[in-house]
DNA sequence: CTTTAGATCGTCT
DNA sequence: GACGATCTAAAGG
């Protein structure tokens, strides 16, 4: 079930921009409090680093919270953003270079039960369509910072699969969203999005 | 459909 | 002490 695993070697490469959207189609798989639940990315954010005025590690900024961007990259980085929403990252690149993708957006493939149960009923269109959303969705919370790919720790796992292949030409690069402190890095075209109808096509194809 | 305000707390200054 | 890599409900058009 679980073939086509991504490694976490995978996100040490060097372009967290180009990882980004290579991320777009691959399949997020968490199993947490024993209920394995999956959905396929369709959008994320480049966050990169030093010279990046948007990322929380810029200008080398050390701190007990961004400490663990300076791992190598496959790590887990969940930061607690308005003290209620846990927003998902995966940190890329070698160790000392404080890399990381958002992941913003995800389409549900699996366990879409549980992910109802957690979110509170709401329209299934609107499950994880937004990081908050993603994170509540596949039961990650702060603490699973430092998880590494593809672990298990405490019975709980989250790993990365190849899932469905896109196409380049339906790939939108677009500037972050709520990064208005950034100044010149605002700007950037380091988000990247697919339709999710886009997705949900493939999915069916798949399934038939 | 769009706009707006309120929730809520760890982190850094 | 201020402020977020956000979401929702409610109110208005």
């Amino acid at each position: 079930m679980s073939q086509n695993v991504v490694p976490h070697s995978y996100f040490l490469k060097e372009n967290v921009v180009a990882l980004a959207k290579e991320l777009l189609g691959k399949r997020v798989v968490t199993v947490i409090d024993g209920e394995r639940v999956s959905g396929i990315i369709n959008e994320t954010e480049a966050y990169a680093g030093v010279i990046d005025k948007a990322s929380h590690a810029y200008g080398n900024r050390r701190t007990k919270r961004t400490e663990i961007m300076y791992k190598q990259g496959g790590h887990i980085y969940v930061y607690l953003c308005y003290g209620i929403h846990s927003l998902l990252n995966i940190v890329t690149n070698r160790r000392d270079i404080p890399h990381a993708i958002l992941i913003r957006s995800i389409v549900p493939d699996f366990g879409l039960n549980t992910m109802c149960d957690r979110r509170g009923i709401l329209n299934l269109k609107n499950i994880a369509n937004g990081p908050g959303k993603v994170a509540q969705a596949l039961g990650i919370l702060p603490q699973h910072t430092g998880l590494l790919l593809g672990e298990k720790k405490e019975h709980e796992i989250i790993w990365i699969e190849e899932g469905i292949s896109v196409d380049d030409k339906l790939i939108e690069a677009t500037p972050r969203i709520g990064i208005d402190y950034a100044e010149e890095d605002k700007h950037r075209p380091w988000r990247f999005v697919i339709p999710a109808s886009e997705i949900h096509k493939k999915i069916e194809a798949h399934e038939n």
